[in-house]
DNA sequence: GCTAACAACGTTAGCGTTAACGTAACACCC
DNA sequence: GGGTGTTACGTTAACGCTAACGTTGTTAGC
């Protein structure tokens, strides 16, 4: 039975130390001369040594893994939030793994059950919504988690996000204000994206709090693709009946939507308001500044990241942060 | 030194069997009764059991991971590639670790160190310009390895892709055939991105051998934001001098380079023509259906999961596997 | 009734690393 | 010169799991 890879204890033999001094001296930590630990290093490099992490994170009973669980690629949101954390915890020498629920809850708990066999030093999910299986889970095993995008007055251990029901509110309110009283709305199928619900919910209350106001006709559509969705959803409202504000789950739904009225001969803001959300980087190129909210989506990942870390390190902090959503008062609105 | 966690020692005891009994069942390998397995299973599950991957993974000497690494995640294109690989994948039982290198060398460098010493079954990597290093490291480490979405011919281990030269090519030439002279492109900073790199020098070339035709001027963008750095793109271009056809990095670029041009007073396509890239579902909303290229993303995602899956198994396959483009005539270039 | 074959287990020896503890050498201080 | 630190190491015993091989019991075949 012969060594195949080199370890630290060939490196140990090529410098004549024990493993132990080797291990040190590739961690850096202290307990060896600078004599010695640059000899080692350069032993390590000339053996060609590759550290076994596994080996590493089976000794120490914990990994320098992060484990991040979205429900989807396709969606800038998620980017926006991704480079907002990946930062924070790469300078810290963690590293982010990373996986897509798809909005499966199923695959929610699949990935959970999968993660905490690695170990990792903490878990990030999306929105407040889990399995009571996987709270339970999550919880006994006592690694760090964070819930992000949605804030819950429970969550399983920290969370960092915005208030969707208020979202839908504020939106709701200001499309209110400006007389609108024939709403729609075109997002996902109800119970998929449950902060979509959330704001719909919001949108809702808004307009039944108003007299005269018809309640909030829906569409939804499940199309992977944003703006091919928006313009389907918008179809199929425009066929069933008329409204005179269209909310849409995002700006992308929403630009799919304001084709699909175009090609209807619909005037925007003149025949139908259009509000979106999110506040994503093509409102800005229209040439009608779309009426939409702002979302913190980077400090959502920087602020969460951070709370993480200390959380990691044992320092109790807020369990649950609210960040502020912006109306932006556009021109796919009627003005004021 | 009191054991805290149960592993597989504590459900041999609970159970009156050997680890090594017990470390079968789990598994689902043979060489336990069906009697004795679902008991082993009932009493894993009663003990809140949570399988040690790290543990295994220094016994097995490799794990069930696949790293990934892609330029960014704020592009749809690598979104379609993901969805076309996970899925093959998890089929197969390996979790996939993806991270995202911005386009940055060294960043690949330190992704593939890191990534190896977790022993993966292979890795990913995204085109086909490495540093020589990482090159040699993944050579030595014998992962197998695959380079997606550019093709190589020589690559690390094998690749599945597209020929971003040639495509270049085809949406050049079909613009001059059209009868368009004055080219101008809006990309990313030269050497960003080596793909979009070579479909400029296939563009250039298409002109090139057209007598009478000005040479291609570009305009690059490096902003994270691909409509607004599309918008301002072409508003440099516009600035600078007259083009009668542009050509964008990709189409989400080119809707925001369209934009600018309305903002401008020029007609589509009268004015002036735009071609995108990738043909996402952007361009299918449009009123004016953009004159692209389709990609093989899900596909390349697809080929490229099934071949390393094989690889992984010892079957030796082609290595280097191309894909076609098609070019789609829409109406922001003008009628043959 | 003996052997061969096989299924169903158990034993042993690691996998590469680190934590905890031990030790030798030397300095320092009255 | 005895006690007390401090620095720079070394030794030992895990960490939780699996590969390889060994053992036992049962059945089949003649």
């Amino acid at each position: 039975m012969r060594r195949r890879t080199t370890g630290i204890r060939e490196i140990a033999e090529a410098a004549s130390v024990s493993m132990m001094t080797v291990s040190r001296a590739l961690r850096g930590v202290e307990g060896v001369s600078e004599t010695k630990r640059s000899e080692i290093l350069r032993i390590a490099q000339r053996l060609n040594y590759v550290a076994n992490n596994n080996a590493r994170s089976l000794a120490m009973e914990n990994s320098r893994i992060v484990g991040i669980s979205l429900p989807t690629f396709a969606n800038d949101v998620f980017a926006d939030v991704l480079s907002g954390m990946r930062g924070t915890f790469e300078g810290a020498g963690y590293s982010s793994v990373i996986d897509t629920t798809e909005y499966n809850p199923e695959a929610e708990h699949r990935w959970v059950d999968q993660m905490l066999t690695w170990r990792p030093a903490a878990v990030i999910l999306t929105g407040k919504d889990h399995s009571r299986e996987v709270r339970r889970k999550l919880r006994a095993s006592k690694v760090p988690t964070l819930e992000i995008w949605d804030v819950s007055e429970d969550p399983i251990d920290i969370c960092v996000g915005i208030d969707h029901y208020n979202a839908g509110q504020i939106i709701g309110r200001y499309a209110v204000d400006l007389g609108y009283h024939a709403p729609g709305y075109v997002g996902a199928p109800l119970g998929r994206d449950t902060r979509a619900d959330a704001r719909l919910r919001g949108i809702r209350e808004a307009f039944a709090a108003v007299p005269g106001s018809r309640p909030v006709r829906i569409a939804g559509r499940s199309e992977p693709h944003a703006f091919g969705a928006g313009a389907a959803g918008m179809e199929e409202l425009l066929r069933r009946e008329r409204t005179d504000v269209v909310f849409f789950l995002n700006d992308h739904m929403a630009f799919g939507g304001m084709m699909a009225c175009q090609k209807h001969g619909l005037r925007i803001p003149e025949d139908i308001g259009i509000v979106g959300f999110n506040a994503l980087d093509l409102t800005a190129v229209l040439p009608l500044q779309m009426t939409t909210a702002m979302t913190p989506r980077k400090r959502i990942g920087v602020v969460g990241a951070r709370n993480l870390l200390a959380r990691i390190h044992g320092v109790e902090s807020q369990r649950a942060i609210v960040l502020p959503v912006h109306l932006i008062e556009g021109q796919t609105t009627r003005p004021q």
